[in-house]
DNA sequence: TACTGTGAAGATATTCACAGCT
DNA sequence: AGCTGTGAATATCTTCACAGTA
């Protein structure tokens, strides 16, 4: 998983692993539930578990970010959560659009998630004239033509594609070229993008693939081996969090 | 990104690693498009461009498939779309189980790409007494009560989980111990599954903080050093596929 | 005593560069 | 000549294990 290039010798100092900035967000979201029940200070055991990683990665995630911790009694939470969100640019506004407002793009508009981050839906864009003036979580649907605008009067740095696939390249160049710089794509499509411009996607059916893989395997060690469970497959054991998706890459909705 | 562990040094050989794992969705994508058109051959250096990584990092994912290329030639795009598809399970039929439909677990319900793949919606589930019998995307939602005799009735091995993030740890819960070993986790927390479960997520709001992340840089950069573009940032240069996505890391819908 | 912060070891992943086939 | 397949080099990421410190 991973999102275009580091591209950035750039200041020095700051090298930040892309791994441990894909986990940051992961950090970020335990803490603020650890702040909203008023915990004062978390070891890095116990913080590692709310995120599901372990507690080594997670202290050398934030020895990159520098130290921030007190030997012998954990780090201060609050303290924490504005360094990381400092860190991941979340002190700051940042206006978003979406294009292609079908199932996904509607899903995605309604999706309280944004905003609690820093993150507004400052615009909706469909190329279906009869969307246009139509709200859509409150927001009313603009028509493609008016992009370029949108996007300058807005001062959009990031957009959000939920087209067809067979749109989305284009869609993409005229965001690119009306000044976004990073875009999270989600229609099943690679996208060309000029160096200095970063790309995320999230695919669905990439997903499913990657388990299907994964199911398959299980299946044939199953009757290979001893074939343990029978049936109904593992059920409760050790219960213990795995490694979560994609960072990466990982990412979210479409076909192949 | 990554998904739930490897368990499993296995029966040997076969060692396909995780990030080629990854990747091979998106090549068998892109020769499915080459299919399509008909195309009886392919080099490597093009494949890789169109899947969007570059020709070595190919040529390696494929040598842990075994010698399906022809020197001088390329590879055979019949051929190995049917190599890539078996490798990953897809030759068979995969009934999947949506949990929680809501806007996102309608979309995704909606979402063309699964019978594409050999995935087929085997039902939907929502918590909702008043959803119950109501069809979306032509299919009849039905309650959770009824959760675990679907999962049986229909032998579902994969679920995704679409509910809210309070409710997602329960239904993962059930989903497991009624068999399912595969989940697709679009809510924004962690779960904790026993060994041998496969978990992978989707986060729209963790993309959007990586990006934020890369997004704030290239702000500091520029006023740091020359600023080489002004106003609207970086348009149309080079034009090159960067890598995309979490593989994947991973990864699609959620706040933090 | 109970933790963090981090060098060093180990594991994975990427890229290079070229030998070997067709 | 034109391509694949792959060892070897490199880069990145994870984990160990412990010295250092509040």
């Amino acid at each position: 998983m991973a999102t275009g290039r580091t591209h950035r010798p750039a200041t020095r100092s700051r090298g930040i692993p892309e791994a441990t900035v894909a986990r940051l967000p992961l950090y970020l979201r335990a803490l603020t539930a650890l702040s909203e029940r008023s915990v004062p200070t978390v070891s890095s055991e116990e913080l590692a578990a709310a995120a599901g990683v372990n507690s080594a990665k997670l202290r050398k995630d934030f020895s990159y970010l520098g130290s921030y911790g007190t030997r012998g009694v954990g780090y201060d939470v609050e303290y924490l959560v504005y360094q990381i969100s400092r860190e991941l640019g979340l002190t700051q506004d940042w206006p978003v659009v979406i294009v292609g407002i079908g199932n996904l793009g509607a899903a995605l508009a309604n999706y309280g998630g944004f905003a609690s981050r820093g993150f507004r839906v400052a615009a909706l864009i469909d190329a279906d004239p009869a969307m246009a003036g139509k709200p859509v979580a409150g927001i009313p649907v603009q028509h493609t033509d008016d992009l370029e605008k949108i996007i300058q009067d807005n001062g959009v740095s990031i957009g959000v594609i939920a087209t067809p696939a067979g749109a989305a390249q284009q869609v993409c160049d005229r965001l690119v070229a009306a000044g976004v710089t990073s875009i999270l794509n989600f229609a099943p499509t690679v996208l060309n993008v000029p160096d200095g411009v970063d790309v995320r996607k999230v695919d669905l059916s990439i997903e499913l693939q990657i388990l299907a893989f994964h199911e398959q395997r299980k299946a044939g060690e199953e009757s290979a081996a001893d074939s343990p469970l029978p049936g109904a497959a593992a059920a409760a054991r050790k219960a213990s969090a795995a490694d979560q998706g994609p960072d990466g890459d990982v990412p979210a909705v479409m076909p192949a």
